[in-house]
RNA sequence: GGUCCUGUGGUGCAGUUUGGAGUGCACGCCGCCCUGUCAAGGCGGAGGUCGCGGGUUCAAAUCCCGUCAGGACCGCCA
């Protein structure tokens, strides 16, 4: 139906008689004489010229003949890649008609989620999604190549999975043939690429969908994709750096930005520094040690586990009302409160500045570097919660636009082995059961310590985004069977739960490691998206449903009752 | 489960603080004019359940309560 896109022709194609397809992007009538017509394809638009009247609406869909040609000089459009030539219209073909649309295809209309999400497929033909796609489709196709070019082979998993404990909620299908059962969506193909590790298949990896039932987020979808890779006879750093060249290509091809080396930082030190797991490096705002400064603080509220402190250039016009808000949100977050302290004509001026002595000021002052001008922002807490109010402190302070300081990946490695505790009072997996703990820490798990433990689990982190985690895995039955008597897992529990996996462990399991990567993550910042439904197709709101086909939607009786399913009513 | 923000012709906004006639701006839409525009231009016109429900008031887009939808975040996300 057409011999060249719209946006190709250049001035070389001048004098070809072309046939195009595509939208009515613009058009500017001038009387029964002489109509522009600016069509769009995919590759972009080029000006049709149409002599006579032209009874043609946005968004009609045409077939265009004519022949390409110079524009004259002084019409030349050097803000269009087509800017210089133009298509003499001879003939054109109206394929189909198109009502106004909803909302206007253009790049300066900052359009309302819902309506944008009810008409995607108007949407869709906005540059900005249409460039967003086409960045996705690089990554997903470059880490592809970066993969095989490894030596990876590509595996697909199940879909219909059985449903482990263990996790994120997840979404479950009924099945009809065993009424009551079901089947679960896989939250990732974990499982499954051990196996494939288990059956030799030595270097694994899939651009695998995953699902989650949890709250959604701008970077959480209830599905999602990664990059999920695993390998056999390598260790957690040999796997980092294969994640790292993928992740470095995939960079490469979207912005053309070379990443060469990716540091590492230890967890501990992400939290003691920036109160984050996935620290955004790319401002300053560091969290600043305390606690050994009001040991013997005659203050109640610093009478605590840990102090810490942030120090803001120039804060010191903060409005009253600002640091209200910045304290309310500190006390949502999980803190008492957040001190504030205004560095201002010498003095500490504060609302706690009465309860600090002398000395106390003065030496806070030199410890954070405080100057003239400057806010300090204290926390007084258990450590953890510390770290946690103040690391999202220091983001609604300081965070920038996520298109801005460039791409700052960072690995985050030794994370802890056990987090919390679970309802029984028994310690939890921060990454997965089957994680391996830290060598020199062997020790402390065999003296039944949880506390301190590390493990070789890593994550990877872009400007402050959690991209990804993985780990080096348990393929020792011993160790194994340790962890779980940490977790506090019988024998026949674990039996239970994990016991096709255990079984296959006794048949020569290799030692192994792995990660995934969350590519709507990825492809989101290459794009300078704040929100990952920017870089998918057809994406769901905060809530859940989908404003084009209503989904979720109720099932009928029948199709319930073949399931075996009764619905309750709504509790009150 | 929680905190905060948003909802006004088809679209994007202003109006809400301090209640006084559905008032305004830009785009789009419809009609007419226009032979070199390119976010074309000129003239004219149509288009409103101020998300929904209740309350206060002589009077509510505006104040109060509830509710729905959307968004950001905390919890949650091995």
């Amino acid at each position: 139906m057409r011999s060249h896109r719209c946006g190709d022709l250049r001035v070389d194609d001048v004098g070809k008689e072309v046939m195009l397809c595509g939208w009515v992007d613009r058009r500017r009538e001038h009387g029964e004489h002489l109509a522009f017509i600016d069509l769009r394809d995919r590759s972009g638009v080029i000006q049709v010229v149409v002599q006579g009247a032209a009874d043609l609406r946005s968004e009609y869909v045409l077939q265009v003949t004519g022949k390409v040609r110079e524009r004259p000089s002084e019409t030349v459009n050097d803000s269009l890649d087509t800017g210089g030539i133009e298509v003499e219209g001879s003939e054109v073909i109206v394929l189909a008609e198109s009502e106004p649309p909803p909302f206007p295809i253009d790049d300066r209309t900052d359009v309302d989620e819902v309506l944008r999400l009810r008409h995607r497929y108007v949407d869709l033909r906005r540059s900005r999604l249409q460039n967003n796609l086409q960045s996705r489709a690089l990554v997903t196709s470059s880490v592809r190549k970066a993969m095989e070019e490894q030596g990876f082979m590509e595996v697909e998993t199940p879909m219909l999975v059985a449903s482990t404990p263990e996790g994120a909620r997840d979404f479950v299908v009924p099945s009809r043939k065993d009424p009551g059962s079901f089947y679960a969506l896989p939250q990732s193909p974990q499982i499954f690429k051990q196996l494939c590790m288990l059956g030799g298949v030595d270097r694994y990896y899939q651009i695998a969908r995953c699902l989650r039932d949890e709250d959604l987020r701008a970077d959480r979808q209830y599905e999602f994709m990664q990059l999920d890779i695993e390998a056999s006879f390598v260790n957690g750093e040999d796997i980092r750096n294969i994640v790292s060249s993928a992740v470095a290509v995939a960079t490469e091809a979207v912005t053309g930005e070379k990443i060469t080396t990716i540091p590492s930082i230890t967890w501990q030190e992400a939290m003691e520094r920036f109160g984050s797991d996935k620290p955004d490096v790319r401002f300053g705002l560091e969290l600043v040690e305390l606690t050994d400064l009001f040991k013997s603080t005659e203050f109640r509220a610093f009478q605590a586990p840990c102090v810490k402190g942030i120090r803001v250039p120039g804060g010191a016009e903060f409005s009253r009302s600002r640091l209200d808000e910045l304290t309310d949100k500190s006390q949502n977050w999980g803190a008492k409160g957040l001190a504030w302290i205004k560095i201002e004509n010498s003095e500490m001026v504060s609302p706690i500045a009465k309860f600090l002595s002398e000395e106390e000021k003065s030496s806070l002052k030199a410890e954070m570097s405080g100057e003239e001008g400057d806010l300090l922002l204290l926390v007084a807490d258990e450590w953890s919660t510390v770290c946690h109010v103040l690391g999202l402190v220091r983001l609604e302070i300081g965070r920038p636009p996520i298109n801005e300081g460039g791409f700052h990946f960072l690995w985050i490695i030794d994370f802890p082995l056990f987090e919390g505790t679970d309802e029984n009072g028994n310690p939890s997996s921060s990454h997965h059961p089957f994680t391996m703990p830290h060598k020199d820490d062997l020790a402390l798990l065999e003296d039944g310590e949880t506390e301190g433990i590390r493990s070789l689990a890593y994550d990877l982190v872009l400007n402050g985004w959690e991209l990804g985690s993985g780990s080096v895995r348990i393929h020792r039955q011993d160790i194994q069977q340790r962890i779980f008597t940490a977790l506090g897992i019988e024998p026949d529990e674990a039996r239970k739960r994990f016991g096709f996996l255990l079984d296959a462990f006794k048949f020569g399991a290799p030692p192994h490691a792995g990660f995934a990567v969350g590519l709507d993550r990825l492809t989101a910042i290459l794009v300078g998206e704040e929100n990952i439904r920017e870089v998918i197709a057809f994406p769901k709101t905060q809530s859940g449903s989908d404003p084009l086909t209503s989904a979720p939607l109720p099932i009928d009786d029948r199709h319930l009752k073949e399931l075996g399913l009764k619905v309750l009513p709504p509790s009150t």
